[in-house]
DNA sequence: GCCGAACGGTGATCGCGTTCACCGCGATCG
DNA sequence: CGATCGCGGTGAACGCGATCACCGTTCGGC
């Protein structure tokens, strides 16, 4: 199936592959080498491009396909019965989206793009497939799932228990965490998403976000001006966030022994 | 490996193997039979017992495990860096827990039984040794664990844009329904958790809780006595936690295709 | 250029749910 | 048996964040 010439690498090709993407090591194929890989390779679309506003998958669709960011925002919105929706997961560079449509073969969010975005399409069934026969892409998917689950649950504890400031100041520091992880700079970055967005990905009323901000910036925290955001104290950011400074890792043990 | 005698069937290995568990068709063993049934029987540990109060994990412990709760209740509590903690979820009989560990190997919440409990032990790389052979149960393992991303987002909705009215209505309509789906009553049950329980779950202080208990049963939606709850009109109950009633399913197409 | 919509900022007021306080009940234990 | 403790219920007052109202700015369209 490789039509290269021998010893000629195809560079349009290699930027289009697992191989030669720079989220690699955050994605699907982290962990994962040689022929396993080109196994991967030839599953993955990529490149599909969204404009601002484009819309992935809605709420009830078919499931067919997982997707990863390569570039860009999309955001995850949960209709409710009521009309007003919640807004779910901002999804950045190197992250997954789609993995809740696995349990009922059907979309459960809507997914749109809030810039211009560009995006892998990973057909699931397809992954499975491949994931049968390399032990190593089958952990990594329930790896990244599983992570999933965990940043939720970190979600659920700022909506149960943080005030509008201490959510704010955590949504501030995991986003930047992220966009470094993602090779961005995580102390001067342009917040892809409006006020509104980030009010209801926080519970909160957009007056309530545009005033923390404010005063956030009053504080000299951070920067901001308009969409552009510059984190000017990330420990002062990361301590009203809650965030566990310099704590040891205090391994406790092991779960409960089975005989 | 089976000692069993022909024809003689040893009722109780049975009763302690999947294939002979009512909880089956929820458990990991939905949607496999036969030798494949077997393999996994073959690695769960099966009745392991708690009493009230027992811990079955705690955050940082090493990951070995996954549980499956065959009675009573778990409750999963995350940490927080300030000392106070929030409960994350109730488990009840045919749910699995400690999905969120397999991310970084460490379990991430403190996992307790809330009354005399008996759970499954499922050594996770021995399930993932198995589930590579069996792609039904692979399958079936994501199946899980992206229900249970759902069910996150579902909360998060919950605690995000619910009054505490709509939020406790969700609780106990889904408790109903979960209830009954582990084969007990979900007209007439008790609470395994206290009110600081349900109330540190939905993100409310405890009276809050305990006056909208009072106040529902007033309405006569529900009756309450200590912790014996009876659903008396599930309609309205339902109808109040904002679950669509007879909505059509409204299919809208498949996700974006891929050329 | 003009127009209009989307976005963001800010003040004034209100109300839901928290907070603080104290109540009674039932179980456990000396 | 009275003492203690955990659990649950309830009243009163407060305050955080929602709501309502209106402002200016930016941007894309013709």
């Amino acid at each position: 199936m490789t039509d290269d010439k021998e010893g000629v690498v195809d560079l349009g090709r290699l930027r289009r592959s697992c191989s030669g993407c720079s989220l690699r090591s955050l994605c699907l194929p982290a962990g994962i080498s040689g022929d396993d890989l080109e196994r991967l390779d030839a599953v993955v679309r990529t490149r599909l491009p969204l404009d601002s506003g484009d819309g992935l998958f809605r709420a009830g669709d078919e499931f067919g396909n997982l997707f990863v960011v390569r570039a860009g925002c999309i955001r995850t919105t949960h209709p409710s019965s009521d009309g007003d929706e919640q807004v779910i997961g901002f999804h950045l560079p190197g992250e997954l989206l789609g993995l809740d449509a696995i349990s009922e073969g059907r979309h459960h969010c809507d997914a749109v793009a809030l810039e211009r975005t560009s995006v892998c399409a990973v057909p699931f069934d397809q992954l499975e497939e491949v994931a049968s026969h390399v032990p190593g892409l089958q952990h990594q998917v329930l790896r990244i799932i599983s992570r999933e689950l965990v940043q939720e649950h970190q979600h659920l504890v700022a909506l149960g228990r943080r005030t509008a400031r201490e959510r704010l100041a955590l949504f501030l520091h995991s986003l930047s965490e992220r966009l470094r992880a993602g090779g961005y700079s995580g102390e001067d970055f342009r917040l892809p998403m409006s006020r509104d967005d980030i009010a209801s990905y926080l519970g909160l009323a957009l007056e309530t976000v545009s005033r923390l901000l404010g005063r956030l910036s009053d504080e000299g925290v951070i920067a901001v001006e308009r969409r552009r955001v510059r984190v000017l104290d990330a420990a002062v950011l990361a301590a009203i966030a809650g965030e566990p400074g310099a704590e040891s890792p205090d391994s406790r043990g092991s779960d409960r022994q089975v005989r």
